[in-house]
DNA sequence: ATGTGTGAATTACTTCACAGCG
DNA sequence: CGCTGTGAAGTAATTCACACAT
């Protein structure tokens, strides 16, 4: 039923928003051209990889030239649907919460957050200076008015999967989970986590092998 | 020269900690016994790969019954060296420094942020509560002394590679990155990317195309 | 010359499926 | 029985290497 043969791997799509973030940083260095191998050093991938990728949407470079750094850029911008910039529900006014909604780095690439819900009555009609907390009767309200797709929540654990409920019953889509939790969705709907201490545990287990193998070495 | 044979590939790393979260979750809750389907369940991944995961590290289970979830999770954390807590250096004390600053959920788990630091005048001196913004020259005694290993960077993008060169060159050799750029570090450097909205750009990817289908399924 | 785009080869990761143990 | 641990099988992702375009 579906004519579009092959979907892109996940990984893929994981990677494109990197590229893009470097390409952009390299359009406000006014560098005009890029080879796979140059935008590859500065992320970190290697070359083929990123000719690889990109072959899965189409052609955008040049033989024996490279890729046009803006024509390249606009095209991954389309194809993450970046034309135009996403509204955003962000739910939770803690620290964290306080900190993404007054974080300038957003709006620049295309994130806009609408507003802020928070369920605790000493929290909403404070003022985050663009912004103030609302309660969670609103943010049902924002969501249905205005379509909202995408959800930030900073909540505690134990509040996330019930606050991701009430998000997706709503509509929305695509959640970035801040809560140190796996939240269960249905299917269509997309989830991605962030979890600083469990990144930070990844690289304890390689530094307390690298301490104990220095221990040994030094007998 | 080394006698270990077989290397733990990073997926299986970056997935202990989430076993690890979970792990604890449920020795809160008073359940002694799990198994690896039930883990799986909780968590988002197969059975299978939960197993095949741990068969890297030794036989944690009991067949019939599953895994002793105190038992395991005492293993899980030291496989990862969480057995004593790790000092950190959090670098950069912004809106975003000032919440991780402040963020309850690391000590819980094992992190414990030593020094705030940032080259503002203006900011240097101020109080996080439990801790107050130093110099950058007293973050480098600090890490010498200390003998810190790892360091989260949360300062802005154009300054996230020389504070990430400074903090190399003085013997950290983990760092998580809240800055959107890829940073160049030696061998033996490991370093985790934060950059949220990147993961908002992976989900708007499925969004707009989704998007896309149902406006055509209505003509 | 230089650097893309891409099938083919390789490597990595996940799942299967079942022997074996409690 | 129920569920682990694990080789084998099956997928997925990455890298190679080269024809081809500029």
């Amino acid at each position: 039923m579906d004519i579009s043969p092959i979907t892109i791997p996940d990984v893929v799509v994981r990677r494109l928003p990197i590229y893009a973030r470097s390409l952009a940083y390299l359009a406000e260095e006014g560098i005009e051209s890029v080879s796979s191998q140059e935008l590859g050093e500065r992320i970190g991938v290697t070359a083929a990889q990123i000719r690889k990728d990109l072959s899965y949407f189409g052609e955008f470079g040049k033989q024996g030239i490279g890729y046009n750094v803006e024509y390249l850029l606009g095209h991954i911008r389309r194809i993450l649907g970046l034309t135009d910039s996403w509204p955003v529900a962000l739910v939770g006014a803690g620290q964290l919460g306080q900190a993404i909604a007054r974080y300038e780095g957003f709006s620049t690439r295309g994130i806009n957050i609408v507003g802020v819900f928070d369920n605790d009555p000493d929290k909403v009609g404070m003022d985050l200076g663009r912004l103030i907390v609302q309660s969670y009767a609103e943010m049902a309200k924002l969501i249905d008015n205005q379509h909202i797709r995408l959800a930030i929540v900073a909540v505690p654990a134990s509040q996330a999967q019930q606050v991701v409920d009430q998000l997706v019953e709503h509509g929305v889509r695509g959640i970035l989970n801040y809560a140190p939790i796996v939240v269960q969705v249905p299917d269509g709907v997309w989830v991605r986590h962030i979890d600083p201490v469990a990144l930070l545990h990844s690289m304890t287990y390689y530094l307390a092998r690298e301490e104990a193998r220095s221990h040994v070495d030094q007998q």
